[in-house]
DNA sequence: CGTTAAAATGTAAACGTTTTCAAACATATG
DNA sequence: CATATGTTTGAAAACGTTTACATTTTAACG
């Protein structure tokens, strides 16, 4: 029966007769201790329901203590963003770090208050995808001497490590694949503007038309905010277009989502009437229909190098600021249709 | 410029000629400190980078205000958990608590890690999601005294504060649905059988047979795992069936997708020639062709009741355990067809 | 039995904070 | 100027452990 009071180091020494530094002994199973008085201690311990304050032990202990890691990411909901945890927690337990994840869903208050809890549970360092909203806050972060690394985006004033994907080039390669395919009318619902990650995806986009000699129809370049209901919404308004295009490239895979949703809802089929191509793989990508062709990220890859980034710079502060550019990989598959 | 030797709360205060006390006093922000002190205090903490001990802090503040709550889960990209992890989060950021995030992935090892881990960040108590390979484990952990509430699945020696979907129930109405579109032959996809959960849903799927006086075929249950993989290589054993279904129950999202694959890949038509209702909805189930019906858990709900009984374990440990059982939902879409 | 080495235990000093209490200082009042 | 009142500060005692060092007990041996 444990007590209900909780008790001490004292109170388990006193209840065997014993001193606390022989409990601790017991407790720790170092040092040799009589058989029958380890027995006395761990009756008394169980007698008591004693549980030791990890907050002391790890107060006192020489050992050296666990890393504790922020992770500040804007949509746990993406698959992408699931991925880039996944490398993250992998290396982080790996090496005796853990993490403490804040998801701010889009919401400025909460990414706000997350990054004051981070600071009072004073973690070793954090990794964060920042948004427009966050950035001041991230930087003066930065400048009290907090170890951060950005992913998907670095800061507008301040240079820090990053790791990020090729965005341009994996946008390149997918609007290179249509027009290759023989499209002519390329929609782009592209993410929210305010995010240089869009901007990078719509100068590939660009960067293919001009490499074949295509012009560009801006009014085809479309966006509104990053989400599932923009992809809806935007879809349904390309589908509306005098002129409707033959294709379409998402800026990501929330979008991509929203943009099928609409296409299946309306019978529009893929790829006989609208090609489409998506930026962000997802696992899961043969089990739509058709199989999405789409500009794989590796998540993964990223979240295990920004970390492995965050504890250099947690060794050595002042080290110097590297970006980490990371490849994407073009996965084809069936809702562009083939060549011939 | 930050230091580079961490330093003490006497260090800042030799440094800004104060005593500790009233550093900590301007670190914690609470007692009136005179403007220039605390100005010329901040600036020695600048200079010298320190940052508090938070197990110090912990150690010996009285009134540990911000909670700490540790979270097992067995698989991140799973997105039902995602929606737990949002409602658990939801919650505890707005009741000013920290969650740390353990995703363990199928893999004991780590798992163990991690509950290890939890332990030694001393968290006030943590929400877990057992698998047959923890169960000791986190039976041991209770036995210590710390406050622990179960998802999804109860303990098989202890009984503990446990939220979990209506799972049997959830199963009768995906089976009933698809019994009265008139299917008779319904094959069930069905997750690890060492998870109580995959039988609580094979006996609801049982159950709707019964009520419908049709014989069950216990060939037309089989499982392996319950991942996607599984998925793949189970819809392939359907398909390969003397007798084909003409449908399929799926015991689970990853189930489902790895059967979508297949289903796709070899152009097997949804639903003329095999309906298909999933256990568990996706956000993006529209965005399927044909929109799934699928078994809806309210996984936020979920998260969030777990946390609030936690909550309250954690202010009176010797309250009896309670477990909530919550509804779930049959979401009709287009991939059983109509009955007409 | 006396001596010595080894084994087992105890004492007390850390660890880095917060917090109580009292002292010092400032300001206003008579 | 003395006193009262408030505002800032500092000294020192916690918090619950681990651990270096000292001490006691036990075992071993001649």
């Amino acid at each position: 029966m444990a007590g209900t009071t909780k008790s001490d180091l004292k109170d388990v020494a006193r209840s065997a007769g014993v001193s606390i530094a022989t409990v601790s002994r017991v407790i720790n199973g170092e040092a040799v201790v009589k058989e029958a008085t380890r027995l006395a201690v761990n009756a008394a311990i169980k007698k008591l329901g004693y549980r030791p304050n990890r907050a002391a032990q790890r107060l006192r202990s020489t050992h050296r203590s666990r890393k504790l890691i922020g992770l500040l990411i804007p949509d746990i909901h993406n698959p992408y963003y699931i991925d880039i945890i996944s490398g993250i927690d992998a290396y982080a337990s790996a090496h005796g770090a853990t993490i403490i994840i804040g998801d701010f869903s889009q919401d400025a208050r909460r990414e706000r208050i997350y990054i004051d809890t981070l600071r009072s549970e004073s973690v070793d360092g954090c990794i964060v995808a920042t948004t427009p909203r966050t950035e001041k806050y991230v930087e003066s972060l930065i400048g009290e001497g907090f170890p951060v690394v950005c992913i998907d985006r670095e800061l507008k004033n301040l240079i820090t490590d990053v790791v990020k994907s090729d965005n341009e080039t994996g946008a390149f390669a997918a609007t290179e694949h249509l027009i290759k395919l023989g499209h002519k009318r390329i929609a782009h619902i592209a993410g929210d503007l305010q995010i240089p990650t869009s901007h990078e995806r719509i100068a590939g986009y660009r960067a293919a038309h001009q490499q074949y000699k295509l012009r560009v129809d801006e009014g085809l370049i479309i966006s509104k905010h990053s989400n599932y209901e923009s992809g809806v919404e935007l879809a349904a308004q390309v589908l509306k277009m005098k002129k409707r295009p033959t294709a379409i490239f998402t800026g990501n895979n929330l979008l991509t989502l929203g943009v099928l949703e609409v296409l299946h809802g309306q019978g529009v089929k893929i790829p006989q009437e609208i090609a489409i191509v998506g930026f962000d793989d997802m696992y899961w990508a043969n089990s739509l229909n058709p199989a999405l062709t789409a500009v794989r990220q590796f998540g993964y890859e990223i979240g295990h190098q920004a970390i492995e980034l965050l504890f250099k710079r947690i060794e050595a502060p002042q080290r110097p600021p590297v970006s980490h550019i990371v490849n994407t990989q073009l996965m084809i598959r069936k809702s562009c249709g083939t060549k011939s």
